[in-house]
DNA sequence: ACATTAATTGTGT
DNA sequence: ACACAATTAATGT
């Protein structure tokens, strides 16, 4: 763990906040698919990541999700900051997009380093900074862009995050996660196969080449 | 190796 | 959006 966290944070960090960490952290390691937060669940710790990566979904009234982004290694979840300050319940869903490792810090420490540790206001910050922007760019997508251009938008982004360009979702998942249905999501992707982008298969995308 | 079944994907209305 | 056909993967014998 002492190697994990000086790799991903130490550049980031000062060296009395790095101990902090060591002392009150827990490692933890999820395997992909793994819930880590559940919509209206309290949140009584913040996840550092420190490899692999999670997606971060929201739920309408329906129980339909939509992918909101994904969070990946070195970042944290800013919606667990605004969470535990206030003592309010999640408004997201996160689930481990690969496996995942990551060191949980109980939320007394929060308030604490704030004011203790620049390096951590900044973290914080900052991270705040980047969630927002990745919103921006998915409710872009959503507003401005069709479906066809949305799903090129998840395809590479996924292929960048897995690092790996074949994609192992069903039609049916990723039709969720962009808040469509199968038949349009099987239609569009067969589209791109057509155009020589693709290759489909049972279970799998074969990233060719989506420019 | 083959047959059966279940799940995923394709297509027309 | 729905219904159904076709295809493929998984499983048991």
């Amino acid at each position: 763990m002492v190697l994990e966290l000086k790799n991903n944070y130490g550049h980031l960090f000062e060296d009395a906040l790095i101990n902090e960490i060591l002392e009150v952290g827990t490692f933890k390691e999820v395997p992909e698919g793994f819930k880590l937060m559940e919509i209206g669940s309290y949140i009584r710790s913040m996840p550092l990541l420190v490899s692999g990566a999670i997606k971060v979904l929201r739920e309408d009234h329906n129980g339909d999700e939509l992918l909101l982004y994904y969070l990946e290694k070195g970042e944290t979840c800013s919606m667990t900051m605004t969470c535990c300050m206030g003592q309010t319940k999640s408004e997201i869903r996160a689930i481990a997009e690969t496996d995942t490792k990551l060191i949980m810090i109980p939320v007394q420490k929060m308030d604490l380093w704030s004011s203790k540790y620049k390096s951590w206001r900044n973290f914080v910050f900052e991270s705040y900074h980047n969630r927002l922007n990745e919103m921006l760019n998915t409710v872009d997508n959503i507003a401005f862009h069709n479906m066809d251009e949305r799903l090129l938008n998840y395809l590479k982004e996924k292929a960048r995050i897995n690092k790996d360009n074949t994609i192992h979702n069903t039609h049916q998942e990723i039709a969720y996660e962009l808040h469509s249905s199968r038949v349009v999501i099987s239609r569009l992707l067969k589209k791109l196969e057509n155009r020589g982008s693709i290759e489909l298969h049972r279970n799998h995308i074969k990233i060719i080449n989506l420019d």
